[in-house]
DNA sequence: GGCTCAAGTCATTCCCCGTTGACATCGGTT
DNA sequence: AACCGATGTCAACGGGGAATGACTTGAGCC
């Protein structure tokens, strides 16, 4: 096809007429949008500006605000990596990036809230729902094993979800000293909930 | 004809004129609302209808969205019972509570999912995060007692919420032998969270 | 009964936002 | 250079929903 990835990589900032690029600075923008404030509280417009785009072309692109909602969406879900979790670290690997602030990974924390958005919207619950679980429960049962892997999983989802949302709604980060002892805690928490 | 359409689940003989009674109503139908379809969603003219109203006295006993929104929000917090938590069995009953489905407990659901839907909005977060820090942390943190209280009651905080939110987004209930186990489990997690 | 004010209704206005289609401009191909 | 399709810009339309204010109705009071 006409792709042109032969170009030189060292390209700063001068692309101008590259319909893939402001596609995707489109995608980027709505899924902060979104993200920040829902599907009804995003503006198509707020959205084009912060991609530096005309909000004429979203119609053009993603034929729609529903189809890039729909399409910030699917982007959010993110590549499934559970399945690599280190058996060893893992439990201490959430735990200290629970224990982090929120405004750190902000690509995740930007991914997530835009689920949380989505799931607290009736119109786009289902649709989040069955990505959630091919994406998440799945994976989650076939990492987890052993016997009740159903009540364990949800169990473990509850747990992994509760942390993140508390990340996400509180801003004052814990001491330090609270913060070694919340660490330790919720990496036995997570251990035990794997362990059969 | 423009009698009230047959949606009078209230006493027979309700009052007329009454502009307590149809703030109260309004209040009501809105906090059902923004509970199914947050800020953006819920329009005032469904709202009204619900409560059997004009939507032009919304303006008048609110002082417009943003009022009716905030006296809805402060309304849904709710009493705190927490301090009346029965220290033997508030592990079992919340599990068992958890299990459910949450088309049980609807009042409790409504203003959780309406707690959700501000916390997931800039606008209202701040104001729901002092009333989250007041009549939730504060008395957990008090209620649980012992050291450590701040990480180990954010930790039980974030449990409790994971619960919440994985009951509401998940709509198929759990066979029978894995609900047994998912309260078994569940209620031995928060009550290890609350012992010391 | 007549007066008055609060409670409730109605129609209208205004603004916002998604959408559309026509127009302009760039880049590559011949 | 000339052309043509793809990319980007612009102005306008239309619907919907919140807000406004004038109007009507009911209840208490003299």
């Amino acid at each position: 096809m006409t792709t042109a990835p032969a170009l030189a990589p060292e390209r700063p900032a001068a692309r101008k007429r590259d319909a893939d690029a402001t596609r995707a600075a489109i995608l980027d923008a709505a899924k902060i949008h979104f993200a920040r404030s829902g599907y009804n509280g995003a503006f198509l417009r707020d959205i084009a500006a912060d991609a530096g785009a005309d909000a004429a072309l979203i119609n053009r692109y993603f034929g729609g605000k529903d189809g890039l909602f729909a399409a910030a969406l699917k982007d959010s879900i993110g590549p499934n990596t559970i399945a690599e979790w280190d058996r060893k670290s893992f439990a201490a690997d959430i735990a200290k990036m629970m224990a982090g602030h929120a405004h750190q990974h902000v690509e995740r924390t930007h991914a997530f809230q835009f689920l949380l958005q989505a799931a607290t919207n009736p119109a786009t619950a289902p649709l989040l729902n069955v990505a959630v679980q091919e994406r998440f429960m799945g994976p989650i049962r076939k990492w987890i094993g052993g016997d009740n892997v159903e009540a364990r999983a949800r169990i473990f989802a509850s747990v992994f979800i509760g942390l993140l949302v508390e990340r996400l709604i509180r801003d004052e980060p814990l001491a330090d000293s609270e913060r070694d002892v919340f660490i330790e805690r919720t990496s036995a928490l997570l251990q035990s909930l794997v362990d059969q």
